[in-house]
DNA sequence: CCTTGATAGCTGCCTTGGCAGCAAATGTCC
DNA sequence: GGACATTTGCTGCCAAGGCAGCTATCAAGG
């Protein structure tokens, strides 16, 4: 890839943005915050019907199906930090949708259980999902939802990979 | 597939999430949020070498562009809340980057102004973003790219237009 | 047994956003 | 001119995330 080779174009390989002027609306950036946004609004809108905001809805899911999830692996999970997940658990806790005891096994974790009420309202949680996600996806093909999926991977795999 | 049309599969057309269960590697409102997270890392790493958080550019970069932007309009265009963005100006004008003074022609209005340090933080702002979008892009072909950004387009379009 | 290191959860401090409510100023319509 | 609506900036309240530091606990190694 150095010296002697002949790419096309080696510049546009790695340089679609170049200091120069260019507009907001060609800017992935503002893009991908306004993709962003208009995905929390709807959510937003669609789990307030079951109480709930547009990010306490992924614990919950996660906690529901199974496999014992402790704070910390809901952090490492959903890609957040301990203590925002302590205080997130600590706003569902309040609502009354789960339980925390402590483990007696290892006394560091703690036990996250749905009560009834939380079960009950994760259940009707795919359902608004779904709605969301496929409005937002109207008009677009199996295959171009494939690609899109594709250049979402590849854009987060570039910031964390490579460094 | 089903009754009487050959359509092929008419259900995918707006039907990509049914409800069942799909991994959070197949979720837009996942992918969209690690793409996010990833490019909101490397612009706080970059926008503290200027002293600056990851969202503090924009509103200096909407001034320092011209047009005379107010509060109000600055919360327009960057989609957020007036409040919000009365803060976001507190900030930035505790780091001494802006000044407010009361318009004298209409007198609800506040202008706004950079400082000489503003402008020249201001300034550099440009080339640390395109070096984070082009990093973020990298294997992207100009092909891609622009496909990538039509994608986004429509998703964010599906939620604010037909709702 | 005791030191070291890793892990889990928690808390404080900061930035940020949405929402609602408010006062001052401006514009509009009768 | 005065009632009404709108705009502008601001503030309080809440949800949320990143970061640093802390304690309690557990796991190994010497």
């Amino acid at each position: 890839m150095s010296a002697v080779t002949q790419l096309p174009t080696p510049a546009a390989h790695d340089g679609f943005y170049n200091g120069n002027a260019w507009s907001a609306d060609d800017s992935i950036g503002h893009l991908l915050r306004q993709a962003m946004a208009s995905l929390s609004r709807a959510a937003e809108a669609e789990m307030k019907l079951v109480g709930l905001t547009s990010v306490q809805w992924a614990p919950l899911m996660m906690i529901a199906r199974g496999g014992h999830p402790t704070a910390a692996s809901l952090a490492r999970d959903l890609n957040t930090d301990t203590g925002a997940m302590t205080r997130m658990l600590d706003r569902l806790e309040a609502k009354g949708l789960l339980t925390r005891r402590r483990s007696e096994t290892d006394r560091r974790v703690v036990e996250l259980a749905l009560t009834e009420q939380g079960r009950s309202v994760t259940e009707q949680i795919p359902l608004h999902l779904g709605r969301i996600y496929n409005s937002h996806l109207g008009g677009f093909t199996p295959a171009e939802f494939e690609q899109f999926k594709g250049f979402l991977r590849r854009l987060a795999h570039n910031g964390t990979g490579p460094a």
